[in-house]
DNA sequence: GTCTATAACCCGATAGAC
DNA sequence: GTCTATCGGGTTATAGAC
């Protein structure tokens, strides 16, 4: 059904002669898509070599292995969402004391959100998602990873409830993560409401986070409550 | 759900001659297992017919493809699922007029971590989590599917809190399913809580969905106290 | 219905010219 | 550093004997 001609189709733009950091970019960009759209194992690096228009064998040079090249594009995505969700928190511990846990809750899920809402947005909200289901011999690196970029806010959180048990604010606290990685991106919300899961315009990327930074609060607070009671 | 064609009961014999339905019933169990652990696209047809002890033309012979075997082998823990679920929705609305909160909560929650805490519960789950991030051309059908089989609870949920707009009630709706399929199978949690992300003891198991009940009708709740301040 | 053998294809990785 | 061509091995799927 493919069968290609051997139709010689010099590349029209230029391409060759150095610039390694725009080439290796070009091919983040495109394996991002990739991995977020199949997966690890459903995307392929000759399909990421197509749309980045870099060449197979540039690929493997870059960044060693397909393995190499996930976690590349995996870690560029929670480092810069760590930077921004840590310097929120920066923020907050020097204007607020004690800490909020509305404000803890937004310093969080901000960045997420707005992420999301970057052109790019939704690739990375996919790959987020898919990393969490993705069990690659990586995925031990990334859990190390992402644990070590979130600590400080599961700190904060023992502060303001320093009542509930570690085992319970996690579950707390993992419910929420869950929800930010599922919910941005989740066609059957769009299915359900027949909008898209990942809102554009201003006023509802900020009616969005109210809404999630309300529901999560007032799921903390009922733990905090059942602490108490018992 | 037509789930089984003919069953044909032919007696005791040992691989090799009849017992199609048992044939079938081992190949979807390596196949659901396979499928949690690897995904879609990381699972290998091959390994499936290695762990069944079923020869590899015998999958297409039953299932027809790859597509065809996933199918069935989600299909059926969804219809396990759906089926549990709605048999306690239905006996709530026997006895409960009108519907509460918690209850109609604990009666999608419960059989979930039920279901997740029998021995094949793990793999139930970590296929759950997968289906929501893998989008072969079969996650529209499965999206559908779903959909299907858990309208009843979107419509009991809009009975209850009718105030609340629909994208708004459906954004709940979803930040609790992906709780259930994020939180019982957790590696994260397992690793900040040194523990079992699934407990086994029948109290633990008690206490979790508690957790999860309270924790989401708290964030239900403040969906409606939005509504009603606006 | 069961099973072996193999077709047809796609993958990640690499060699080597430029 | 860039690119072509190819290797070796994996995959799904099928043909055909029993």
């Amino acid at each position: 059904m493919k069968l290609e001609p051997p139709e010689k189709k010099r590349p029209p733009r230029r391409r060759s002669t150095a610039r390694t950091g725009e080439t290796r970019d070009e091919i983040l960009t495109a394996a991002l898509q990739q991995f977020a759209e199949y997966g690890f194992h459903g995307a392929s690096l000759r399909e990421i070599s197509k749309r980045s228009g870099v060449p197979l064998s540039a690929l493997h040079y870059h960044y060693g292995s397909k393995d190499g090249l996930f976690f590349a594009a995996v870690g560029q995505v929670f480092a810069r969402l760590s930077e921004a969700r840590l310097e929120r928190l920066t923020a907050l511990r020097r204007t607020e004391t004690p800490l909020a846990l509305e404000q803890l809750l937004e310093a969080f899920i901000r960045p997420t959100i707005e992420l999301a809402s970057a052109p790019e947005g939704p690739s990375f909200m996919r790959l987020q998602s898919r990393v969490y289901a993705e069990n690659a011999p990586l995925s031990d690196q990334l859990t190390k990873l992402v644990l070590d970029a979130t600590h400080p806010f599961r700190a904060a959180l023992e502060e303001i409830m320093p009542e509930v048990p570690d085992a319970i604010r996690y579950r707390g606290y993992r419910i929420m993560v869950s929800s930010l990685s599922g919910v941005p991106v989740d066609p059957m919300y769009e299915q359900l409401a027949k909008r898209a899961a990942l809102p554009r315009r201003k006023r509802d990327i900020e009616a969005l986070i109210d809404l999630l930074v309300s529901y999560h609060a007032a799921g903390f607070r009922s733990l905090q409550q059942s602490a108490a009671a018992s």
